[in-house]
DNA sequence: TTTGAAAATATCGAAAT
DNA sequence: ATTTCGATATTTTCAAA
């Protein structure tokens, strides 16, 4: 994980779809050698994928909701079996498990604030497992598309 | 946005680097017009842009935390400007505005504990608008890379 | 939407720096 | 280790049907 690779992977950050020649022109090396860069960095594990950001509205998801949920008891088996069946909803973005006094941040989205409303009621309501959860409607959620490497050593 | 332009929008959030023939070839048209269609699905601002998924680890990025922030007053020189400074920050990764007790969720990432406990203080507590925030570690980040549309009618 | 042809790109091996 | 080169396969791209 050279300045090269940071470089490269910099470039794949910011636009996933631009072709190896473009991506090895701007960090100034010979495409064969970017290539095998790009390989050796998916290999590695730190490309984990490249993903289309679709906007959310042009999917029928005009409603974003963060819902904070307290799980007892937090047992493994039952932890583990919330966080996929909750990832698994159409509705479900992503899932958060953190320390603190909600034990996890779902971060959902739906058609309109009455879809969010009936979605909670089927799928959070009803299941033994979860204590308490309240939600908070996203008015906004501004994502960092490329974060850089942070440096190693100093503060 | 029909049956087609969901499927190429699927494969391109599965796999955003895959080639427009391989594409065309899975949905089952011909190469040029999923060329075009994949265009007019970024001009219409559907698909807003391919990224890289960077494993945070890789990145120095190991410990990840969520911070919710009550901002005082909340006049909208001062949101926007929390937001877009905040965001600026390498540690930042996504920026949530919401509805609640608290205002903000910031998802941000450090190289440890220390370095978080750090960025905390040094961001954080000198900001005089900052009424109030509270950190929990992140243990886990489930992400949900290929959202699906949502039906548009009933429930 | 598709076809077909030209241009651009990706890919790989081998040799060179 | 990386690069350059060359040769081929694949892909993108666009004009025309």
């Amino acid at each position: 994980m050279d300045e090269l690779d940071s470089a490269i992977v910099r470039e794949l950050q910011s636009d996933a779809r631009q072709s190896n020649r473009d991506i090895a022109r701007k960090v100034g090396i010979a495409p064969s050698t970017c290539l095998e860069r790009i390989r050796l960095l998916r290999r590695r594990g730190v490309i984990l994928g490249y993903h289309a950001d679709v906007d959310l509205p042009a999917l029928n998801r005009g409603v974003q909701a963060m819902v904070a949920v307290q799980l007892r008891p937090l047992g493994r088996d039952i932890v583990m079996s919330f966080e996929q069946s909750v990832l698994a909803l159409p509705e479900v973005l992503s899932v958060y498990t953190m320390t603190g006094s909600d034990d996890f941040l779902v971060h959902v989205s739906a058609q309109s604030i009455g879809h969010l409303h009936g979605f909670l009621l089927d799928r959070f309501t009803s299941r033994r497992e979860v204590v308490s959860f309240r939600t908070s409607i996203i008015y906004q959620h501004l994502r960092k598309t490329a974060p850089e490497p942070l440096p190693p050593a100093a503060r």
